[in-house]
DNA sequence: ATCGTTAATGGGAACGTTCCCACTATCGTT
DNA sequence: AACGATAGTGGGAACGTTCCCATTAACGAT
């Protein structure tokens, strides 16, 4: 994109030279320092006959601070950068635009760019976001076989992991070992003796946490957890519905799935419906994140809902300051169940 | 951010000063100019032993060009902003994923922001954007009544229109009125006869235009167009159950339903399934867009395919390059029908 | 009246890059 | 052999801002 092609429009080419810190200090008859200072909103807004007087003519001459000089001389950006597996994931999505609106209240941006969940993209996103000149990394990415964070530490970029950690870099994550109880054991709640659980990919802290919190509740209610009924799968809805089928196919079938995430859900609840099963009749299904559709779905799912804002605001946090303890390192944020029609008293 | 803050990592605090331009020219025993010359991504790449030795030194060295200073200097960012909805909008996530693509093709990249849908929300989203610089903006948020392009052209900002046009500036579009005519006659070639329409909003031309392919098809089959059956909604799940409910409720009730876009489908399905329709058995539906969900539905969703990636190579485009003649001000791209399950003959 | 303290101001250097310009060397042409 | 054209090189200015430092002004305390 040259800018002399951009700035070629027919119409006002009058705007050719940008207004600078110089023409307000002129127009104001202060120097530019002075300028500069009024202007730096990192410093407290002062009230001073100057100071609003020169805010008044910036603003009328209509200056922009130019941002690359900014930076340049700062040597900072004020730019967070956000890797995520893909955006047409709506939890991804979620987590991006409550990143974005975190940073915004600190004057920072959020840029992302996505890896489309292949295991190395991380890197390479990693490495255009630091091109771009990022103060640092909120990574969703992390998987447990993966030294990246490591790498990225090494090299001194400032990082934060969000949804899914290491269980060594800083984090900001949901409890997901206790949305994992609280599904199970509201369908435990109900009655429901026999459930099974589409489990998730094991590189993931989440679906990891989430299996153990089935366990817990399993375990707490004196019920004895069979492996059949933990089928692993991706994070898609391919994964779900294949995973329904197979817990369908048991001797003693499950009368109730949890499934890692809403997606895995909805590709159960498809399974299920094409199976002739019917849910909450037959079969009751919890999902995982709450995304917008699943409350309406022709059987609205129960699932948990995860707060996304405070998962954001601890990440931007701890990228920031840093944590303050040792055991502050992971920030974790607690999720809610949100009870809807996909699960009721099993039938029997 | 204070730097100072997000520098001060226990770890590896060795690399404190950056690697310049003149560290790999002194390195290499050339001037600044030269190394600048050589690792300048525009020109065209020379293949002399000077410049293989000086590349190789700057990887060596670990080089990364300061992107502040480069964009300083230049007097562009190589950044361009995206405006959407929202992102947890799937259809949004798509297009902004294409986008980013289609940029880092030409060695740019997208950074995006957000409006909530709320009317006026595009401003300060412009605002933002172009306060971090970027050299022109890309807009799905196009509105009937709005002025803003109107605005944005005359402040000399580039920009281009995506998915939406106001039928003035320039744009990149899918055939809205051709994917309306193909939804519309996929359905009458199954035999149906009284096809309902979820609309959308007016404001939308998108919507507008598949609603036009919609008439155009019923008029070409003389079918005459009966105004009960076109509802108007949002392009929101609730927005279209609520509207097949009012589709449903009419004598001679519709047997299909053509919605505007998947969400809007995906209510429809909801509130047929809540009314004991079945589909397709007693009523058909088309949806709109593709988004990955609708073919894993219980019943995979006829609708169709839009060519994101022609849409935001071709938006990309038009803001560096401009339109080559006056009717290539909007580039339209040709939608794609997916028939699924969700579509078959009547049962009459 | 003098002094030290605080607050506000302006000049100039610096951030790292690109671009203009002048210069040299090389080459093919007359 | 002389010439102009072409390609490659290096020095220095410029982009717009921030930050350091010196200077001045204001003020209360001695």
């Amino acid at each position: 994109m040259e800018k002399s092609e951009m700035d070629s429009k027919p119409e006002e080419a009058s705007r050719q030279t940008r207004v600078t810190i110089l023409d307000v200090a002129s127009a104001a008859g202060v120097s530019k320092s002075t300028v500069s200072r009024i202007l730096d909103e990192r410093l407290p807004r002062s009230d001073n006959d100057t100071s609003r007087r020169v805010r008044k003519i910036a603003e009328d001459m209509g200056y922009v601070r130019d941002v690359s000089a900014a930076s340049l001389r700062r040597g900072n950006t004020m730019t967070v950068g956000v890797i995520v597996p893909r955006l047409t994931d709506t939890v991804m999505a979620m987590l991006y635009e409550a990143l974005a609106k975190a940073c915004s209240k600190s004057g920072r941006f959020a840029i992302v760019a996505t890896t489309d969940d292949k295991p190395k993209a991380d890197r390479l996103a990693a490495e255009s976001l630091l091109k771009r000149g990022v103060d640092g990394l909120i990574l969703s990415t992390a998987r447990e076989d993966d030294d990246f964070p490591d790498e990225l530490a090494a090299r001194g970029v400032p990082f934060v992991l969000a949804l899914r950690t290491d269980g060594r870099s800083l984090s900001s994550v949901g409890d997901d070992r206790l949305g994992g109880y609280l599904a199970t054991r509201h369908l435990l709640d109900l009655g429901h003796r026999r459930i099974g659980v589409i489990a998730g990919p094991s590189y993931a802290s989440s679906s990891r946490g989430r299996v153990e919190g089935y366990r817990q509740a399993l375990e707490e209610a004196a019920i004895s957890v069979r492996s059949d009924c933990i089928v692993p799968s991706t994070f898609g809805i391919d994964a779900g519905a294949d995973a329904a089928l197979q817990l369908m196919r048991l001797e003693d079938r499950p009368t109730a799935v949890f499934a890692v995430n809403d997606n895995t859900a909805i590709g159960a609840l498809s399974s299920l419906s094409r199976l002739g099963i019917s849910v909450p009749n037959d079969v009751s299904v919890v999902g995982y994140n709450d995304i917008p559709i699943v409350s309406h779905l022709p059987t609205p799912l129960t699932t948990l809902r995860v707060p996304f804002e405070q998962i954001a605001s601890n990440a931007l946090d701890l990228l920031t300051s840093g944590a303050i303890s040792a055991d502050d390192r992971i920030r974790i944020s607690a999720p809610t169940l949100i009870p809807r029609k996909s699960s009721a008293k099993p039938s029997s």
